[in-house]
DNA sequence: ATAATATATATCCTATAAGCACATATGTCA
DNA sequence: TGACATATGTGCTTATAGGATATATATTAT
């Protein structure tokens, strides 16, 4: 048994930029409360780097699909509540259509990796 | 209307590693013909870039899952044919297991992004 | 003959995103 | 007042994709 790595399997897709948007659908929220909870999607091995989660924060209100603003109201520091734009939802279903074409194409790959298998 | 570009799309998971694989596990072939074939599993738009599939083919060799020799035989230009190893066989196996629970967690994000919609 | 095209392999440079460590600040509670 | 939980961020490195370009051989058309 070698110490077998896969290769280019370092950075995989882990679908965070979805996964923030989706949560935001449901409903507003920010960085630290998303970082708790967006591993639930199982797309990611423990909790996600908080670096990765407020630099795709920023990315996304850069590009106008997220919104934020200071809630300073509460216990604890100040927090940066971020909520989905429309064209932040937009973005959501775009990614929901490339998900299924995903679904689609691996389920295809894994029926003819067993169909190899069998001969 | 904008024009709303998807971002992070640009990079998105091609998985040109295992269909690279796969096409070696049913019956060895070349850079060639396996640009010409890639594409069937959907993973891309187009055909694959040649530079890409010949620097895959490189690592994979380096990394032990494929070998290779020049086959001179034939119409056309040499051509240098690669076959699977076992080891690569064993790779092709994880990426099998890891696309399984791909389709899983995208089912399951989908089927969550049907029932937010719901409401 | 020779020019154009198809076959076939390969390198180079850049852009983008992820990995990961580290920095900073505030509020709470013992 | 010291430890800890909460909360947001920056900086540096590495991995991979994108895409252009280079090179060489064999076949086909003129």
């Amino acid at each position: 048994m070698t110490s077998l790595v896969r290769p280019s399997m370092a950075k995989r897709e882990r679908y965070i930029q979805p996964s923030i948007l989706i949560m935001l659908y449901r409903t507003s929220s920010y960085g630290y409360e998303l970082i708790q909870n967006i591993q639930r999607f199982g797309f990611l091995e423990g909790q996600a780097p908080p670096g990765m989660i407020y630099r795709h924060l920023r990315q996304l209100e850069n590009d106008g699909l997220v919104l934020s603003e200071w809630e300073t109201e509460g216990s604890g520091p100040a927090r940066r509540v971020y909520r989905l734009t429309a064209e932040g939802k937009e973005m959501l279903d775009l990614w929901i259509e490339y998900m299924k074409k995903q679904v689609t194409n691996l389920t295809r790959f894994i029926e003819e990796y067993d169909q190899a298998r069998e001969r």
